[in-house]
DNA sequence: CTTTAGCAGTCTTCTGTATTAAGTGCTAAC
DNA sequence: GTTAGCACTTAATACAGAAGACTGCTAAAG
């Protein structure tokens, strides 16, 4: 247990630093405390926030630095968010307030406005039941010039299509026979469901329809894959190259090939709970990220699932800050989002 | 006119700067010269070549660099464009072997093998009629829960789709009609054309099926713009970095907006003739690429138009690599695409 | 027992200087 | 026309010294 004091200075470090992006000395130090003490003092008092391993300094005689330990103890215990600025809460109730045709649009939108806003990057996580979605139902639509578009519907509101060629003649009455049979076996499964079907049960069937069913299985593979992993997007990917203190492009080239893989992102940004979490640094478990802190925030669209908006910035990022964005973002993206639902799914 | 020893002494110097980015002097260039001649010789052939604006340097005692002028009479009348590597033909041919459904699709991957071939950043342009392309048909697709697909069909291979939602109840009846009476007025028209008459002669006939049709002639519009305007694919953005010598994120960023501005980008590439074209900094008149060059290649679908590849480099890249990849390239694209149109558009 | 002033010592950063290496231009001889 | 030789220019590198910012420690004061 730390001292008032101590946590004080504990925290004018990590303020001054993540700030400045400077190593704080006990003079500046001193003078910012509420209480007087002289430098002397607060440099005792940093030998031992030093010793417990909360700070550390980059050489014997300069100014020390918050370690990985001490920015986890600043976050539990010592930062209080600012509530989000004015201004940004405007912003963010401005970009929301467009007309938006699908939700897909509105979180992507989203996660180039919080980059914007935090000058960092951001990452965003479209809502998701905890159960897996349910077939809706599944069309083929003829095109004409032996092009069939495959498209899928799943009860949270997702639409996947995808446009194939077929071989052949086939005609609308055909492949709406082969819709028929698809929708009486498979809607309102869950897709995972459907997706071991598919090879099981339903190739053996289309095979009496259809002579050459390659690209018509091989579409309605694609299309549930897309409908069951979840959908993921970036916003300021190039922010990075601004806070990146290595700006050597073969250090930032496997951290984009990380950030652009769907699958391994999005275990990084999975929020545990409810709300706001912070990931420091080593804790991300990845050494890519050892230099980097991740915000995430979850929101939440009622019976129609959680998603999660997230911000990677420096481990030296001003918490308090991003925090209040994220939290402020976060809360209006619920708002928005239910009464989409609302309004078009009842 | 140059005597064959000067041209020789430009060839050399650009050669050499490509590869090395280094200034070369005298005695290097002597050393590399076919026929003997002594350093000092080549000193009194660079100060001509310097006199007539083909070379320049960076300080009184420094080696010489090709001057803007020096690399224009390099590609127009020095260079030999190297036939392309077996192993990068390898590359192209197998990259482009897999099954596509789209032609999206290949013209996309073809900017992401590019970039890796040559490790610059890569544009290409799907293949375009000379004339506007032409309205096959138009479809309105009821997915249920208000939500409505509109997929618009264009007689260039072109389908392009978005869901929207409609307020109050709409029978697939009343859709039917409306999609009817589009395809009667307007099937058949170039786009352009399309697009004034939507808001002429569509609008008043819808309001005779739809109380609120501001979504649909809203969705309506967007896909005509989206299915009109020519589609443009980057690979390799990051490259950028590493071959930019200021590794300046301001410096970068408004490149980066300039590149995914699909109409000033395109009008970068868009190549008057029927195969290589090269744009030397200044000469692309935008000051944000004065340090880079653009080598474009055009390729033929025959009847279906032509589409566009290009690479952008430093201006000092190595022009004869580039060109044979290029062209190369655009050779086997051609092939491969011509394939495709003939199998499916008959 | 805590706080403080003072001071020696450490390390970074900045500045100026010297040295080296690469390359040019010019001149005079071949 | 070509070449050798030399003086001159400039960038790059290395080095030394000074300034500045801190720390840790000691000893005295509260």
């Amino acid at each position: 247990m730390l001292t008032e004091r101590e946590k004080m200075i504990l925290k004018i470090i990590v303020n001054d630093y993540t700030k400045s992006g400077v190593p704080v000395g006990s003079k500046a130090l001193s003078s910012q405390l509420p209480i007087h003490v002289s430098s002397a003092t607060v440099r005792n008092e940093m030998a031992f926030l030093e010793e417990i391993g909360l700070i550390t300094k980059n050489h014997s005689s300069s100014g020390r630095v918050p370690s990985i330990e001490g920015y986890r103890y600043y976050v539990d215990n010592l930062l209080n968010p600012n509530p989000i600025d004015n201004s940004d809460m405007m912003i963010i109730q401005n970009s929301l307030s467009g007309r938006f045709r699908q939700i897909d649009e509105i979180v992507q939108q989203s996660a180039d406005i919080l980059s914007n806003l935090t000058n960092y990057t951001a990452l965003t996580l479209k809502p998701e039941q905890e159960t897996t979605p349910i077939l809706g139902s599944f069309r083929l639509v003829p095109l004409g010039n032996h092009k069939v578009m495959a498209i899928l519907i799943t009860d949270n509101d997702e639409v996947v299509n995808q446009v194939f060629h077929i071989d052949g003649d086939l005609g609308g009455d055909k492949l709406d026979a082969v819709v028929r049979m698809i929708n009486d076996k498979l809607a309102g499964k869950p897709l995972d469901e459907v997706i071991t079907k598919l090879k099981t049960e339903i190739v053996p069937e289309i095979l009496k329809y259809v002579k050459n069913p390659d690209s018509l299985v091989q579409t309605l593979d694609d299309v549930l894959m897309q409908a069951s992993t979840n959908q993921f997007y970036i916003g300021g990917e190039l922010n990075l190259l601004s806070f990146t203190d290595n700006n050597d492009i073969s250090y930032l080239k496997p951290i984009y090939s990380l950030l652009n893989d769907t699958d391994d992102a999005a275990k990084f940004i999975k929020s545990s709970d409810n709300s706001i979490s912070v990931q420091i640094g080593p804790e991300l478990s990845n050494d890519l990220l050892k230099d980097y802190s991740i915000i995430t925030g979850s929101y939440d669209v009622g019976p129609y699932g959680k998603g999660v908006i997230a911000v990677l910035g420096p481990t030296r990022m001003p918490y308090s800050r991003v925090i209040g964005i994220v939290d402020g973002f976060r809360n209006e993206l619920s708002k928005k989002l239910r009464n989409y639902y609302d309004k078009y799914n009842q």
